[in-house]
RNA sequence: CGCGGGGUGGAGCAGCUCGGUAGCUCGCUGGGCUCAUAACCCAGAGGUCGCAGGUUCAAAUCCUGCCCCCGCUACCA
């Protein structure tokens, strides 16, 4: 069962009334990565992202357009949130809407058959409501009234007061499931990450759960309940959903959809940034409790990127489109450089100089001059026929063994989400081969016949290793990885580099002798100075 | 006493679980090499590891107190 059972990973469902943001971007990279690594690992894997379509910010945004919610939404979708998907270089299974109709249908099982288990009754909802919005307010979001409402609590958007309303609405029975909450988190500490995310969990349960509205009835763009159509679903409440119904929650027994289901539900990881950390650390597994589901295995929640010390904001106009960063430098750059430079899990400072100084140092000047040496020897000594190795001596053998220190740290590392450790393995293994490749100076060998062997093995040694980064930098950056594989003539001798299992990375010799190698395209091309 | 995270050379970070030469990238100085994308390699300058105590032969690492920054403290997505 567990074997069969695929590696199943999400992205947030992202809120389609966003532009996205290199932020956004930063998340699906991640989860991309994980999901090539894991593929190359030799398992099954799942990976699923999307976009949250329902809520009153996109009824009014539509409206202000002078559009139906739904044309709007398709517009965003196809004019910004799937073209990043492109420009990334995501590998995702499968893209969730949730307008769509089997995010509908399986929206309204789910809550039917939570009702069912009697985990949703009808309450008075009370709370401070804006007529110019038309929605409830939060307590926190209001301000202070000034001058004539002095005294009085004011909308932020309207600054006129708020006033107390009661509706109808249907409560989700949260606080049920506070005990079972804390232990399962107190059995399972991975299952939020980092700790410092399990731990504000932990401590956000303990303040005890109240019960939540889990529908609205002023807002009418949504999933209708089953059994009220007056009221839809709270948005979490039918966001959250997307990771069972994407995958083929509610659907008929012995359908190919009811199977999928089964092989792929519970989600191995969720990635969420921790601005939504709760929202999948607690009413998710709740929910999923109320249902009578299994819980994912672990909710990680990363960082924000700081821009100038801040969070990205569209009203400061930090937003970054990662189209800006990759029209520049690529998206293995991209997708390099965000994982690398940024702890996971910790929030990370984003700057143009930071990332072209990585670029430049890392990947020009450290791996893509690598790539561009090795060939080049290979060529002007061998005339591009790849020499046996015969004569391993000492320089050889630690190089072998460091090569096992890295693959072993780099799949350790990835295993656990520390893509900058699993990253830096594989950068100083690179380093560790343009030392070695100057301290044998082959270009030295090359001037005396007597050494001819010696040269070969020199040879031989740093194209098989250029072969276990391509394949260990593979996840990371697939582009240069593959054209670096198909310098060193990989492809023909061992196949798709895909295809390549990354534990297996580390086993000396896997190049054939013999094999044509080839000067290709500069990977990492040096780039002109950018001030952004 | 609400909970938690962080404060390390000019910038951005690692190290702290299991105390013992303070490491990495960029930048700076000098040297080496020439296969390569003016790339590569070596050496050097530069740090009160937030502050004050304590434990210890020895603390960035453990303990106590304090200061500063940030996040969370529920129905915005």
């Amino acid at each position: 069962m567990s074997d069969t059972k695929a590696f199943y990973l999400t992205t947030p469902i992202y809120y389609v009334n966003d532009a996205p943001h290199i932020g956004h971007a930063y998340t699906t990279t991640a989860g991309d990565v994980l999901t090539r690594w894991h593929r190359q690992r030799g398992e099954g894997v799942w990976f699923l992202t999307g976009v949250d379509e329902h809520g009153t910010k996109v009824e009014r945004a539509a409206e202000t357009g002078g559009v139906t919610p739904q044309a709007w939404v398709d517009r965003l979708v196809s004019e910004s949130w799937q073209p990043v998907l492109e420009t990334i270089d995501a590998v995702n299974d499968d893209f969730l809407r949730t307008t769509s109709g089997r995010h509908r249908e399986g929206v309204q099982k789910f809550w039917e058959s939570v009702r069912e288990n009697g985990h949703v009754y009808s309450a008075p909802y009370e709370g401070p409501y804006c007529v110019g919005c038309e929605e409830f307010k939060l307590l926190g979001d209001l301000l202070d009234g000034e001058g004539e409402y002095l005294g009085q609590k004011v909308c932020p958007v309207h600054g006129r007061p708020v006033e107390q309303l009661r509706e109808d609405n249907w409560f989700f029975r949260l606080s049920a499931f506070q005990d079972r909450l804390l232990e399962h988190y107190e059995k399972n500490p991975l299952a939020v990450e980092p700790q410092s995310a399990h731990n504000e969990v932990i401590s956000f349960i303990r303040q005890g759960l109240t019960d939540i509205s889990m529908s609205r009835s002023s807002v009418a763009w949504g999933i209708p309940l089953p059994w009220d159509d007056k009221q839809v679903v709270y948005v979490w409440f039918d966001a959250l959903l997307n990771y069972v119904t994407a995958i083929g929650y509610g659907a008929e027994p012995g359908t190919p959809e009811a199977q999928q289901f089964a092989a792929t539900w519970p989600a191995d990881v969720h990635l969420v940034g921790k601005d939504i950390l709760r929202f999948h650390a607690v009413y998710w597994p709740a929910m999923l409790m109320a249902a009578g589901l299994p819980l994912p295995g672990k909710v990680f929640a990363h960082g924000w990127l700081l821009v100038g010390g801040e969070k990205m904001s569209k009203t400061k106009l930090t937003g970054i489109a990662p189209s800006q960063i990759i029209d520049h430098f690529g998206s293995d750059a991209f997708r390099y450089y965000f994982l690398r430079s940024i702890q996971f899990g910790s929030d990370g400072s984003f700057s143009w100089e930071d990332m072209s100084a990585r670029y430049t140092s890392e990947l020009a000047n450290g791996l893509g001059n690598l790539a561009s040496r090795a060939p080049a020897m290979v060529v002007k000594y061998r005339d591009g026929v790849l020499p046996e190795a015969t004569a391993y001596a000492e320089a050889e053998t630690s190089l072998q063994e460091l090569l096992a220190e890295t693959v072993s740290t780099a799949d350790d590392a990835m295993l656990r989400l520390d893509f900058a450790t699993a990253i830096g393995a594989v950068r100083s293994f690179v380093d560790a081969v343009n030392l070695y490749v100057t301290e044998q100076a082959p270009w030295v060998l090359s001037k005396d016949d007597a050494n001819a062997e010696r040269l070969s093995t020199v040879l031989y040694t740093i194209c098989e290793a250029l072969r276990a980064i391509a394949v260990l930098h593979h996840a990371v950056m697939p582009k240069a990885t593959t054209s670096l594989w198909e310098q060193l003539g990989a492809d023909v001798a061992l196949g798709p580099i895909g295809a390549q299992i990354v534990t297996d990375a580390g086993r000396w010799g896997q190049l054939p002798a013999g094999t044509t190698v080839t000067k290709g395209a500069i990977l990492f091309p040096r780039l002109e100075e950018t001030t952004g």
